[in-house]
DNA sequence: GTCTATAAATCGATAGAC
DNA sequence: GTCTATCGATTTATAGAC
């Protein structure tokens, strides 16, 4: 039984899939450059050279890891925004979804992270985390201030706030992913979220 | 006039010192495995093989860099410990000298970050970055149950606060650097430290 | 102590068989 | 679609003149 177009297709994106996960995996722990296409291929269990019948160069997996990242983070954004609620409510429930994510699969937000920090990746790349991360954070300082307005938020600037509540969000990844938070000392959202509490 | 033995030593050590926050500025941007020694040739303002004259390799640069980064965290610490007054007075003098210096060299601690965060980093280096980090959460921790203890700090978890608090450190460091707070929206250690608050 | 020129190694990318 | 073997460029590290 020979193989139909649509099978082909079917493997085709599996492979595809499958590769972009294992260098997800790779990138986060060594970024970008010290990453070598032998890494990718051992993690992801395939031959050395079937990397490039799927990807032309190691930027261009690269490129896929942080779009699949970008992509996780903007479903996360979609669902805070159709929650109904109180501004406080809608606040927990992003960053208790938030940090639920980071602790399941860290991954995918570190590399998104090193795109946004690593002055050798391309600009093109770059713009992508950036561009994702400030509908972030500008949805997020809309929260703050409607809820300052009705005294659920405490009173100060709404940029530092979202500045320091990312910074916080950004190191707790980074913590948790590499030194290993140990269970029972992983921050609560109610922890974190005294930094805006009245 | 001849070159004496001290002022050989002299240039020997003015030198190294040169190189070293060369290489730091452009590690804490690029990371250890884009780093070509090209580049940091360039920033020191010295030609490419003296570099090997004064470091055998790229990794001993490194090295270096990440010493000269635990050596002030180290610094800032031991004030800490001599510090008069409570625990609350401590931790916010230690908080705001961590801020100051973040924001006056943001180097240093970018790339004693990346010793801990990057797998491609040799484990000596790295166990250099760990132990450092680990004497400076073991002393804060103290500070939290003694504050604790005295009623100025909020209850909970001694380590979870730790753990906290230097993710929020941690985070706002990448973010300064790399993103580039303005300077109204950078947090004050007060609004950092709501989180300790009782 | 400082430089330029060269060797050696590493690694991304390609070719071609199955 | 998958593999192994090889090329070629880049970059670390060395040699040797000044």
């Amino acid at each position: 039984m020979p193989r139909t177009e649509e099978s082909n297709q079917r493997i085709r994106e599996e492979q595809k899939r499958k590769i972009i996960i294992a260098a997800t995996k790779v990138f986060a722990r060594k970024g970008l450059a010290a990453t070598k296409m032998a890494d990718i291929a051992k993690e992801a269990d395939i031959s050395y050279g079937l990397l490039y019948h799927y990807f032309d160069t190691k930027e261009l997996i690269f490129k896929a890891t942080v779009e699949r990242g970008t992509l996780a983070f903007e479903r996360l954004i979609a669902e805070a925004r159709e929650q109904a609620g109180t501004p406080w409510e809608r606040i927990l429930h992003l960053t208790t979804i938030i940090l639920e994510g980071m602790k399941r699969v860290p991954e995918g937000f570190l590399v998104t992270n090193q795109a946004f920090v690593n002055d050798s990746i391309s600009p093109e790349i770059r713009n992508l985390a950036q561009e994702d991360s400030l509908r972030g954070f500008a949805l997020f300082q809309e929260l703050i201030i409607e809820g300052q307005k009705l005294g659920q938020i405490v009173e100060g600037n709404p940029a530092e706030l979202t500045q320091l509540y990312f910074a916080c969000i950004g190191g707790l990844g980074q913590a948790l992913a590499y030194i290993g938070i140990p269970e029972e000392d992983f921050p609560h959202p109610e922890t974190l979220l005294r930094l805006l509490k009245p």
